[in-house]
RNA sequence: GCGGCGUUGGUGAAGUGGUUAACACGCUGGUUUGUGGCACCAGUAUGCAUGAGUUCGAUCCUCAUACGCCGCCCCA
C-alpha cells in the first residue's frame, strides 16, 4: 500500500467542512479590512529563504524541504509566507504603487522538514497578512486586532495578545549586550540547552521551558527597558491604539521571536485551552522594517502576521464550538424499479437546479437500505416514488422527524419545498440560545 | 538531528510460539409479496504495518525499515 508522506494529512469529511468554513471566515474578514488576496509560488529559489531568514539559523540549515530541479536549480518549498510576499513586492515593483501601504493576505501550505509532533506537521497550512510600506503604529495595532477578530468570528473567544517590542537596531544591540552580561555569571545554573543558546542565540534563553521558573530568568533584563526614546514612544503608541481598538493585550518580555528580521513590535496570539500546551499559540507576527532592503528592494517598513490553520481547526474542535456547517440534506429520493429511477433522476435535477440539497441512491439498494442511508445523511425530507402514483403524476413527501406525509402533484414539488424548508430555517435561525441544558429550549438544534 | 511508546477487519479493540484470530459497533441480506430507526437470525480479517532472522512451526521472540502518537532541539 502506498501511504502518505510522513507529516502530511488527508483532510476529509466533517473536518474538510470545518476547514472550508474557517477559510471562508478568513476571506470575509479580510475583505472588510480591505486586504487583497495574494498567491505566490509554493516553491522558490533556495536563496530567497537563505537571505530572508538568515542562513545560519536551524530553519535554513536543517528544516527546509530542498530539492534540485531538472534544470539543476536549487529550490525550496516555502517554510513560511513572508519571504515570498516580500519577493513578489520587490519583483513587481509594488513599492511604486500610488496607494501604499500594500495590504495583502495569503492562505496556503508551508513545509518544514522536521519530526512531527503535537500540532506540528511537515506540510502545514497558514494564512497571514503582510502590510508593506507603512511605519504607522496604527498598522501594527490593526494587524493584531484583525488576527483577534478572525479568531473571535470563528468562535475562539478570550484570546489574548502577548506583545513586546525589540526596538530598532540600536535598542536591540544594547539589549543583547546587557542580557549576555547579566547571564554570564549565572550560566552554570541554567540547563544544558540554555548553555548552547548562550553562544548561538541568547535571546531564546528567555523562552526556555526548563528554566522558566528560574529566578535568574525572571529577573533578567527586559527588552522594553532598553528601548531608546524613539522606539519606546513607538511602542507606547501601538499600545495606545490597541486600547482604542479594545484589544486585550499582555506585555510579555519573553516574546523575542528568534528570527533576525523582526524589529519593534512582536506579538503572539494565545488561546487558553487546558491541556493544549504549545498549541495554544495560534499565531504570531511582528514588524520587519529591514527585510525588503535585505532582499534587494528599497527601504520599506512592513508588519505581518501568520497563523496556522491546523491549530485553529484543532482549537475550534477542542473548544467544541458549533459552526454553521451544513450536515444534512433537504431531501433524499427513494425508488425501487427502473421506471421510478428515471423519475428520481429527473426530480433530483429539478430540485438541485432550484437550489435544494438533494441526494438519492445509485446502487439499486433495497428500500430498507435507502431509508438507512437517508437517515445517515440526515435528510429533512424523503421523497418516495412508486409506480402506481407516478402514473397519476403524484409523489409522496415525508418529513423525516414528524413522519407526516403529503402526496402531491410532481409539478408542485418545488413550491412545496420552498414553503416547508424556508419556514423551518426561520425557526432554526430564531434560536439564539447557543449552549444550554436539554429541555430549556424548543429549537431544533441538537443538544449534546 | 536525538529520545520514549505504538502499529491486529470499515471502526473500537481482546488475544496466543502450534488445527477455524474473541467481543462490540458498523455495514449487507433476511424475518416484513415495496415504506427506515427496535428486535431476532445470517454474512462480513486465507490474515495481525513491511522485510529479514531465530524456530519443526511466529501475529506473538530478535533486528531493520516505514508510518503514527508524544517529547527534545528549533520555530515559521
Amino acid at each position: 500500500m502506498i501511504t502518505k508522506p510522513k507529516g502530511t494529512v488527508d483532510i476529509t469529511g466533517t473536518d474538510a467542512k470545518i476547514w472550508k468554513y474557517v477559510e471562508e471566515v478568513i476571506d470575509s474578514v479580510m475583505e472588510k479590512y480591505n486586504y487583497t488576496y495574494i498567491r505566490t509560488p509554493i516553491f522558490e529559489s533556495t536563496e530567497l529563504f537563505h537571505r530572508g531568514i538568515g542562513n545560519t539559523t536551524d530553519i535554513v540549515t536543517k528544516e527546509t524541504y530542498d530539492f534540485i530541479d531538472r534544470g539543476d536549480r536549487k529550490m525550496t518549498l516555502r517554510p513560511e509566507g513572508t519571504a515570498g510576499v516580500v519577493r513578489s513586492f520587490i519583483e513587481n515593483k509594488m513599492y511604486g504603487n500610488s496607494d501604499l501601504p500594500v495590504k495583502v493576505y495569503y492562505n496556503g501550505t508551508m513545509y518544514r522538514y522536521e519530526r512531527p509532533q503535537a500540532g506540528r506537521n511537515r506540510e502545514l497550512s497558514q494564512y497571514g497578512v503582510e502590510v508593506l510600506g507603512s511605519d504607522d503604529p496604527f498598522i501594527d495595532a490593526e494587524v493584531i486586532s484583525l488576527a483577534l477578530n478572525i479568531n473571535s468570528m470563528l468562535g475562539l473567544k478570550g484570546n489574548k495578545v502577548h506583545i513586546n517590542s525589540l526596538g530598532d537596531q540600536e535598542s536591540r544591540d544594547n539589549y543583547r549586550r546587557a542580557l549576555t552580561e547579566y547571564l554570564k555569571p549565572h550560566i552554570d545554573e541554567l540547563c544544558e540547552d540554555c548553555k548552547a543558546r548562550f553562544e548561538k542565540n541568547p535571546l531564546r534563553i528567555l523562552d526556555c521551558k526548563v528554566d522558566a521558573e528560574n529566578a535568574i530568568l525572571k529577573e533578567a533584563p527586559k527588552t522594553i527597558d532598553y528601548l531608546n526614546e524613539e522606539s519606546k514612544k513607538r511602542f507606547d503608541t501601538v499600545c495606545e491604539y490597541l486600547d482604542l481598538l479594545q484589544v486585550e493585550y499582555v506585555i510579555d518580555p519573553k516574546i523575542v521571536r528568534g528570527l533576525d528580521y523582526y524589529d519593534h513590535t512582536v506579538f503572539e496570539i494565545h488561546a487558553d485551552i487546558p491541556g493544549f500546551g504549545n498549541a495554544n499559540v495560534l499565531g504570531g507576527g511582528g514588524r520587519y522594517n529591514k527585510l525588503v532592503e535585505q532582499l534587494g528592494g528599497p527601504s520599506t517598513p512592513c508588519v505581518g502576521f501568520a497563523s496556522g490553520l491546523d491549530r485553529l481547526v484543532m482549537a475550534i474542535k477542542e473548544s467544541k464550538i458549533d459552526l454553521p456547517i451544513r450536515d444534512h440534506l433537504d431531501a433524499y429520493i427513494m425508488y425501487v424499479n427502473e421506471e421510478e429511477k428515471k423519475y428520481a433522476i429527473y426530480l433530483s435535477q429539478e430540485l438541485r437546479m432550484a437550489g435544494f440539497v438533494v441526494d438519492t441512491d445509485y446502487g439499486n439498494k433495497s428500500l430498507k437500505a435507502q431509508f438507512k442511508q437517508a437517515d445517515r445523511m440526515k435528510s429533512t425530507y424523503y421523497i418516495l416514488l412508486n409506480s402506481e402514483d407516478l402514473k397519476e403524476g403524484l409523489i409522496t413527501i415525508r418529513n423525516s422527524k414528524t413522519k407526516e406525509e403529503d402526496k402531491i402533484m410532481m409539478e408542485y414539488m418545488i413550491y412545496y419545498f420552498d414553503e416547508h424548508l424556508i419556514d423551518q430555517e426561520i425557526e432554526e435561525d430564531s434560536c439564539e440560545c447557543g449552549h444550554h441544558e436539554e429541555g430549556e429550549c424548543h429549537c431544533h438544534k441538537h443538544h449534546e
